[in-house]
DNA sequence: GTATGATTGAAACGAACGTTTGACTCCGGC
DNA sequence: GCCGGAGTCAAACGTTCGTTTCAATCATAC
């Protein structure tokens, strides 16, 4: 069981997949790479998508399993209670982090890869990569709600989305040094600026509508004059 | 010139690279859907890089053309002073909203493959894209320094990620509806809910580091345990 | 009417893709 | 000694891709 040539396509297809894209990247890049031959992955994984489902399913069950656990042991102890804000975010967004030391090089790829999925549209694997995140989605979702009782359901759940792009594009930007972007990081660091940004962003008050539309060049009632109010808090 | 059929394979191929991504878009799809020879593409384009990149030009300039715009008056207007956080966000986050309203079905679309985008690592790609965004994203990272100077420049680079991933995500889910995800939403209220995430997050104060190691397996201090430290804050 | 340049049409190109095949190698159990 | 299953290998499968070709068509200027 566990054959090396399993490992080595496992290993290899997470770091192209996480460059390149999956439908940009080919069996045959993946398996010249692992030094294996071209038949060896359909004979261990069926086909592509399976070996996509499969990569997942190595990394993403023991990382959610753990952001779960985090979150049992907030809601134990808070009880009836409400959660800490940023308690609940690191509950969520840690775990993506000790994995990548945990795992080295392997890890910091995965997240690269999973920062990638959340823009792969296409149903089939979206699908696969859905099917392991839903129940957590629903769940922190819940929790952040019930931290922030005064804030709607609707702004909640879309909180949670910026929250998760935030996530998405410091995994994918963060993590691949570029040109004219911002310097590389310690991972914990990275961590803690994100950690800050969100916690922020999604306590943030509920604002009411401003009449205000975009960009009118006669600009009455500037939202921007609040933000000193943020700042000193 | 303009020959409609130039425009209608514009049309159709925004639509599908925005539904399924760019390369799992084939040429034949698009000439099927938009009732054209497939060689038109190539007459017309010379390549399908070169539609995707004429797709993009067609929309980021007036798009970044009038961020900057908006930007200029801003910076105008504060002379030496300091720039009001929330007013920069607008004026980057407003235009796609602004454009969208204007251009209709085809400027949601095309909202939702600049989303998309955003995560395209594939190097050819990328750099087509940010061609058109380098000089936009200078610009702004710049005035949200001078908006917020207590910041390490690293700092206002890394919130200004974080913001990008939320404005990405935000396109690419906010536009295309899912089950289980948020509730459909007027796209003014997208885009007032997303700046005030966004304002509070850009703005939030700078936390010194926390000691706590995350996720050491020995576990002093689970990154569980160290939260409620920070709950006390 | 006819020549001319721009566009469209059907068909084919070579390359690359995911997948399948069938023979070959290896090795522990009898 | 050999059998049987697991794994590997080179080769080929059929399909789809982006691109090219070249004849047919159209509008316009002469």
């Amino acid at each position: 069981m566990a054959s090396e040539t399993k490992d080595r396509i496992l290993d290899v297809a997470e770091r192209l997949f996480a460059d390149r894209g999956y439908p940009a990247t080919s069996l045959r890049d993946i398996t010249a790479d692992a030094g294996v031959n071209l038949a060896s992955v359909n004979y261990h994984f069926g086909a592509k998508e399976s070996l996509l489902a499969a990569l997942l399913e190595r990394r993403f069950a023991p990382l959610n399993r753990r952001r779960l656990e985090l979150l049992d042991e907030i809601e134990v102890e808070v009880g009836a209670g409400r959660p800490a804000v940023e308690e609940v975010l690191r509950a969520f967004l840690a775990p993506p982090f000790e994995m990548q030391q945990k795992w080295g090089a392997s890890g910091r790829t995965f997240l690269r890869l999973v920062g990638r999925l959340h823009a792969e549209t296409n149903d089939e694997h979206r699908a696969t990569y859905l099917r392991h995140f839903e129940e957590v989605r629903r769940r922190f979702t819940a929790a952040l709600h019930r931290a922030l009782p005064h804030l709607e359901a609707t702004d909640v759940h879309w909180r949670m989305m910026f929250l998760l792009g935030s996530m998405a594009f410091a995994m994918v930007e963060g993590l691949t040094p570029r040109p004219g972007g911002p310097p590389p990081r310690d991972p914990d660091d990275v961590l803690d600026a994100l950690l800050c940004f969100a916690a922020a962003g999604v306590a943030a008050p509920s604002r009411a509508r401003v009449p205000v539309v975009a960009g009118r060049p006669d600009r009455p009632g500037l939202v921007g004059e609040e933000a000193p109010a943020a700042r000193g808090r």
